[in-house]
DNA sequence: TGCAACCTTTACGTAAACGTCAATGTTGGC
DNA sequence: GCCAACATTGACGTTTACGTAAAGGTTGCA
């Protein structure tokens, strides 16, 4: 019996790779890249076998390039955290399908630990980060008070 | 057995690179490749050209560090951070020894301008970070009012 | 003075994150 | 049904940030 699917090739909002790129903000080798060490698949191939990228595809790459680009983070961090992610989907899914509160109460306790080890990784990035923004606000202040010190500016210092 | 006095050739306060490297957390091997970069140079070096590090050394090398390992900057972005930083006083300097208003006047507006820029740079990446603790928090409330609503613990669940 | 434990430079090796061909297949408009 | 513009899968090249090994010099304690 032949599966009338989605024909993926005829969804207009589905992206192939060069014009997925361009979206985000990567190059089509960076994209396969990441599917080659397991960040994501393409939601659908083509016929004849063209990575196709639906609108969540697009976020996740979104994602990735804000976490490399952003945050700094290696793409074995971001796979950890992507993985993460899973994991949580799978542990709700136990949990929903768990009957014995023993066992909820563990998932859940063994969900907290996680994120609570996440956002401690996370707050030392931020304050790392936080601090040297400090000092260079402080810089900031510095120089803007010597400036004000100096009198207002060279050339055109009148507003008619 | 030895007291281990570790006198380095004059100074007792140099340290030669592996007790540097200890110091900070580093390998002797990064520490070249640091300076191989540019990064730094060691303050002195013995009279058989071994590198001999003081304590400034120490804590560039901290901060060196941190930015790498906390921060998640490259070596070239933490080059121009510590360039940035050499051009400050560098410009600290010609403008103490400026004497035209207005030259002193460009020198701060330049070095405004820099810091601002940099500043946004940080800002953005502390932004992205922060969303991502605030999603990390969100899952963790809502994980603990779950927690709360089964009941209590299982063992010993006396929070002090 | 001897020598073990450091250090030096030089150089080749490696993992990550892609860039860049090359050979070949697919799509879609005319 | 043709063909230019895209895509595919290799496979090799490159940069960054070191690891590691080789061949030899330096230090400092016995």
């Amino acid at each position: 019996m032949t599966t009338a699917q989605t024909r993926a090739s005829d969804d207009p909002r589905l992206l192939r790779i060069q014009e997925a790129a361009a979206e985000v903000g990567l190059t089509p080798r960076s994209i396969r890249y990441y599917e080659e060490v397991g960040l994501l698949e393409p939601a659908a191939r083509s016929e004849g076998a063209y990575r196709l990228y639906d609108e969540s595809d697009i976020e996740r790459l979104r994602f990735i390039r804000g976490l490399r680009d952003d945050a700094g983070f290696s793409l074995a961090q971001i796979g950890q955290l992507l993985e993460d992610e899973r994991a949580r989907e799978r542990n709700r899914e136990r949990f929903r399908s768990s009957e014995d509160p023993r066992e909820r109460r563990a998932i859940l306790v063994d969900a907290l630990d996680r994120v609570d080890r996440q956002i401690e990784n996370l707050r030392h990035k931020a304050e790392r980060l936080a601090s040297m923004i400090d000092e260079a606000e402080a810089r900031r202040r510095h120089l803007a008070d010597h400036l004000a010190g100096l009198g207002d500016a060279p050339k055109a210092t009148r507003k008619r």
